[in-house]
DNA sequence: TCGATACGCAACCGTCCCGTTTCGAAATGC
DNA sequence: GCATTTCGAAACGGGACGGTTGCGTATCGA
């Protein structure tokens, strides 16, 4: 964002303020426009900027940049994760993959998540900030979930966390991304995932 | 493909035939722009046709759509399975994962799964083929694996196979979007993966 | 009050693409 | 030879968009 800071000493500039309403105006289009499927590659100024209820200029005075722009929207996306129960890894598990289920349903949250997988190659900052402000913080909560695990002796001590976590998630997204609709899978999808993956698959 | 068919019976119709050159360097052209990174709906005709080295009239003479024209070069992209060698399920897990990962280095390949992954809401028709030609057959081999363990005794006879299936391709794909480059993931990723599947997490 | 800046709005020109048409040349069947 | 069809190339009118500029207005500090 390129709001002006507001650190002591920093003398406030003459003339007319820029509008905090703007800000949001432009970011919640951005973000709406991400949200009804419209690549980053499509997304035009114009269609921002009517969007926003702004002019262009409002726009180009903020951001010299498209990509800038798409940047700072996705870090506004914040990522409210749900206090682990802690009842017990199972649960916490259960629980984890039932937020990324209930997630993907929202347009919004899947479609920015559609762009940041499949735009990676084209746009590294956008996936790099995506990675920093949505996906690390849910590993750092999945990684703390495996270790509490490890220590209670609900989970072997001697798994491969990083592979535990990349297998987990990818469960549940892979499933999501094989179907139509969310509603095409089980009610009890997590579940199953997760006493699949506690049970393992080896014969006795 | 919009090519005349050569049944018996059917009249071969007056005037210069088409060409079949003109059909390859076009579905080539498709191909390799979306290798290249370019989503569907950036794709121009103009672009196509100039890459083909071909006139915008030989495409609009074969497909009236751009999607029919994207469906017909997804359905060109063959998927070449290995067969399994069948030594134990265990190795032919880890081959199945290393093919993976190994055509996610393609960028064609890669760039396909993008655009399937992430428009398949604007591109539904597009999405099922791709999901036809290049989906389903890789799930079937990969069933046949698991209910070939089941029988042999090396996976438990109770297990969800969906499941398992959604389980196993998803942690390899899972990873492979966790990184910038396939590089930065252990050479041994597919045997690690594997093996944590089969021991499952739970503790002893 | 006055200067400075931001605001929404409209217009501008250049670029890209679309889908169609026209052109002369080439390739086939009759 | 002739009709027919396709070929690549070029051009067309129309539309979308980019990035810039100017306009009149609104909102701040001095």
């Amino acid at each position: 964002m390129m709001t002006y800071g507001t650190v002591e000493g920093t003398a406030r500039p003459a003339g007319r303020p820029r509008s905090a309403k703007a800000d949001q105006a432009i970011i919640d289009a951005v973000l709406d426009l991400i949200g009804e499927g419209v690549g980053v590659s499509e997304l035009s100024i114009e269609a921002i900027a009517t969007r926003a209820g702004v002019g262009k200029t409002t726009i180009y005075r903020r951001w010299s940049n498209k990509e800038d722009l798409v940047v700072d929207a996705l870090a506004a996306l914040k990522a409210p994760l749900p206090a682990f129960p802690g009842t017990s890894v199972r649960d916490d598990l259960i629980l984890y993959l039932n937020v990324i289920r209930q997630e993907s349903g929202n347009p919004r949250t899947r479609c920015v998540m559609n762009i940041a997988m499949s735009e990676q190659d084209r746009h590294p900052r956008l996936a790099e900030r995506f990675h920093e402000v949505a996906v690390e913080p849910r590993r750092a909560a999945l990684r703390a979930v495996l270790h509490r695990g490890m220590e209670t002796g609900e989970i072997r001590r001697d798994i491969d966390v990083e592979i535990a976590m990349a297998v987990i998630g990818g469960a549940m997204v892979w499933s999501l991304k094989s179907v139509r609709e969310a509603k095409d899978l089980p009610e009890d999808l997590a579940e199953r995932i997760v006493d699949e993956l506690m049970a393992g698959l080896a014969g006795r």
